[in-house]
DNA sequence: GATGAATGAGTGTTCATTCAT
DNA sequence: TATGAATGAACACTCATTCAT
């Protein structure tokens, strides 16, 4: 299962190429000659494009997730729930072409990769909700004051603020999307602090 | 500078296919199929893909910017500033071969047209972030208890929230889209009358 | 439905090509050579290979169905019905790319063309067929010796006589081939004769 | 001059393949994939694809010249001469890939083999030839009633018969080539007898 | 305004072949 | 013997663009 060291280059050259040009715009050429080789012996360790974009999203999808945990799990009890993965994301979208990749590769697969990406896509966005909520209740301690319909609530508003920063660095800079995250955190913030007290006090 | 009717057709033509298939991915051919010529007829109408993609962006972005505009002229004072305008957007989205050509153009223009698209992007922004805050500054009526920075904190986490539905509109359904909006906008109003309330009581 | 001269000379280079090298051997880009444009520009006529091939099928079947007409037509009442058509096609194959592209095409059709190919074949033989039915009921006169299972019989005779020459024609020489056409010709006559003559008599 | 037993298998899968696609159609590829090893390794057996159709073509010939003597020799001496092997051959066309492989060889080999091929071709038609003499003399028996002339008329007659049988069963059916068959034997009997009988009266 | 025809550049893909391992 | 990797050449086909008509 492990991969040969060049056709692991093929793999990191389609990421890059596949995060700045999406699917369609991406050309077997260029990746070729990013790694060094003629695009015929790309078919040497891959069958097709698209099972190259695959090993790419793949891949991709592994170390995003992994990146995700890790933040979640380095996140301490008292912080805000979610909000240490979300600056990590601002700071690492400059240099991760993977994640770049992965926001846009969703966009455009080519009609039989569509159902495929989206599959695995909403895995990655289901890990974020389950650690998410995890660390809600952390957060929230023993009490346990929000009732399940808020609990659901703030997990989707979460993934929509995720959503919304991921738009901002796409389209503009990190300190536009830093911004963003202050404003989008400060209501989370108090809405959730208000909704805890309330749901406290009897 | 009004536009002959075929030209018309042409950007109407141009706006649906770049809608669906980005800069890249549109072709000229279809584009042309659709409107009943043949290809070589566009350059009767336009100097260039560019030209064309151009105009029908500059189609796209007046008509939603005249949407946006009606939303919020019709919104009731007492309505949570901005949310007719979401809840129009995602109703809007599907019915809309303009508004996706918004969504979709912004991520893959070819290298030139960049700074160009760019540029006007962020002009609609602007726009919706002064219709926010005037309806903002309405909503809260003479009391005016919000100071400067917590106006504009407002005003970018309510861009966010836009941003976040036009997400979820693109990659999944408009039901999803709705439960995202549901579960913001609340956030957004407990944290919004909280700081009214406060800034109300000396 | 008449052809512009371009279009005309790129279906005359496809018989010539489709004839020499079958469909799969035959290039795009030699038959635009041998027009004197550039393979992109046969798109301009033709939609793809397979329409191409199609129309010089058609073009080549049109030909040798006339061809064939007219050498039934031209043939006098006392000779042995069908032999002038024989003949004739000895003498022609060396000429008519027309003819050995419809020998070759019909071996090697991809997939979704042999049914296409094999209907257009069959009402050629067909024709063949019903030419030769003709012939032989003028060359037996008003005696109409034969009965209807002979006269089938001899028509398959006949049929498989013409394709045992485009055979030694193909593999062969035009000199091989008219041997072959005399011995078979003569043991068909010598058939003939006898079955017309045993008829005759009670 | 054996043959190892994986070289032997990869001129078995060769001969199907080259039966089914002709020379250029079929694909180094797709032989060594039957046969169950990469494309890469058949050069351990064959120096080029030439070679290796080379091998195959050899293969099918003897094998089919075994067959057919087979059939000559297991012919009763009262049958038409030369009929069993007719009917073998439509009974086995569709079963061996052998034949169909030596039928569609001749068509297509390219430019380099062209006259080797038609060498091997020639003998075995040569072989023919001389079987069916040999029969024919049986057959007539001490009478010796046809003369030389008479003889190699017949024999040219014959072969001409069997390509038109192979021609019917490569683009038809084995049904129609049986009544094609039954058609050509009948007329060639008929003038067989009628030349046997005149042959023998003074 | 519209079009048929042409074109150079480019697409992904397959091919037979080579070679170090 | 067998293979993974590489490659040049060719494949059918699409692209945006040009130009004479």
């Amino acid at each position: 299962m492990t991969r040969s060291p060049a056709t692991q280059r093929i793999v990191c050259a389609a990421v890059a190429h596949f995060a700045e040009a999406s699917y369609d715009g991406a050309s077997l050429s260029a990746i070729a000659e990013a790694v060094g080789i003629r695009k015929a012996s790309l078919y040497a360790h891959f069958a097709s494009k698209e099972a190259l974009f695959m090993a790419a999203f793949e891949e991709a999808l592994g170390i995003e997730r992994t990146f995700a945990d890790d933040c979640f799990n380095d996140e301490s009890d008292r912080a805000l729930p979610g909000l240490r993965y979300c600056h990590a994301l601002i700071r690492r979208f400059g240099e991760s072409a993977h994640l770049r990749f992965l926001l846009r590769a969703g966009y455009m697969p080519p009609g039989t990769l569509a159902e495929w990406v989206d599959a695995r896509h909403e895995a990655y966005l289901a890990q974020l909700n389950d650690r998410f909520l995890a660390r809600l209740d952390d957060w929230q301690g023993a009490q346990g004051a929000l009732c399940a319909m808020q609990r659901e609530r703030f997990a989707l508003a979460y993934l929509g603020i995720v959503d919304s920063l991921q738009v901002k660095l796409i389209y503009t800079t990190a300190e536009l999307a830093l911004a963003r995250l202050e404003a989008l955190s400060s209501i989370f913030e108090d809405s959730l602090i208000q909704h805890c007290k309330s749901g406290n006090t009897p």
